[in-house]
DNA sequence: TAGATTGTTAATCGATTAACAATC
DNA sequence: TAGATTGTTAATCGATTAACAATC
């Protein structure tokens, strides 16, 4: 049970997660089932209950789940009961729409430090964060026992960041860079990169 | 050969690409290998050749792939010949962003088209681009042809917003909301929810 | 030629699904 | 009780990898 757990299944409890609370915020639900749940996000009920079975029972024969009860069971499983501090590097016009992002307070993340190397940027405050200077971005981050960082730099930058980020205690990097970076084994990267998503889709879309 | 390709492999093949346009552009790469390529991405050269082998022969025994040819090889499987008219939906902090996020244009997708529902964003221009009245968003998009939309509005507007731009012919979504989508299965979603990405993190970092 | 690397096959590995006993 | 739904098992399905003949 505490077994290895697929890192595809540890993907899909965010999804629930994010589902679950909108069952409560939106809709008022006590409970859900599998089949509910599932039929929402496009997965197998089948899946949804394996996936769970991995780290406990939350259900019950005839009834389902009580929402707030898996809510609050996922959290714990990906340690959200506390609040992660975040660093952003990078404050052009991605840094700076991260930056005023609300969803990250709400869910367990602060952004409470901003870097870029670009003198006009620094000093800005974005959604009440300071831009500080690139050279500080190091002893800041080691100071404050940051250990989350989004990285919204440009490519060529991104390596050379993802290194200093690394070195200063950083274990999980979301890179919004169009690049693929090297890290040791213990850090962990997540990819956004639109024009990789678009591209993705085009394959299915008959050309004019 | 021409048979159904796993959605898995088409998903790569973007990655593919992006690095190989790295090695043309920063490193004037003329050829490469499988293994190169693996290493740079952390994918087993096998995996690579297997994946290429699904659309046709691209390589040499002995001296691997030219560069060159095998990009423009996947920018004709991924219909990447032709430029892409692209909806912004949303003018918020992430519409501004992505407005002027200079890799589309270099990259077959061309963002001609805004709206938002915020009378004081409609007639702001955004790196070139007026915000239309989301009223107009169906006729516009209908007239113009467009087939991909990103989305950028609030959570409680996706699924609305959805609908319409599908009944309006869109059939590929990137979509920012934090929420799943019901389309047909003609239409291709692709998802991006940094708060998901880093939930998906903090599982394997050791809470405080 | 010798070394390198492809494309492909077969084996392995892993993930999903169907089915159902258990039980609320 | 009857209906619903869980957690789990076994079967199925699909993806990855190892290995190698072919050949540049």
């Amino acid at each position: 049970m505490a077994d290895e757990i697929p890192d595809i299944v540890i993907g899909r409890l965010p999804i629930y997660l994010r589902a679950l609370y909108n069952m409560v915020e939106e809709e008022d639900k006590v409970t859900t089932s599998s089949h509910e749940l599932g039929e929402r996000l496009g997965i197998s009920s089948a899946q949804i209950r394996k996936d769970l079975s991995h780290f406990g029972e939350f259900g019950k024969q005839g009834t389902g789940y009580h929402v707030d009860f898996l809510i609050s069971q996922l959290e714990q499983i990906l340690n959200l009961e506390q609040v992660w501090r975040v660093a952003l590097v990078g404050a052009g016009f991605l840094g700076h729409a991260l930056a005023h992002y609300h969803r990250f307070q709400r869910h367990s993340f602060h952004i409470g430090w901003m870097f870029d190397s670009d003198p006009d940027k620094v000093g800005q405050v974005m959604n009440g964060v300071v831009v500080q200077p690139d050279e500080e971005m190091e002893a800041t981050i080691a100071e404050a026992g940051v250990r989350i960082a989004i990285l919204a730099v440009p490519a060529a930058a991104a390596q050379s960041v993802t290194d200093r980020l690394v070195a200063a205690g950083v274990k999980a990097i979301l890179n919004y860079a169009p690049i693929s970076l090297s890290v040791p084994p213990d850090v962990q990267v997540q990819y956004s990169d639109p024009v990789v998503q678009l591209q993705r889709m085009t394959y299915y879309l008959r050309p004019e």
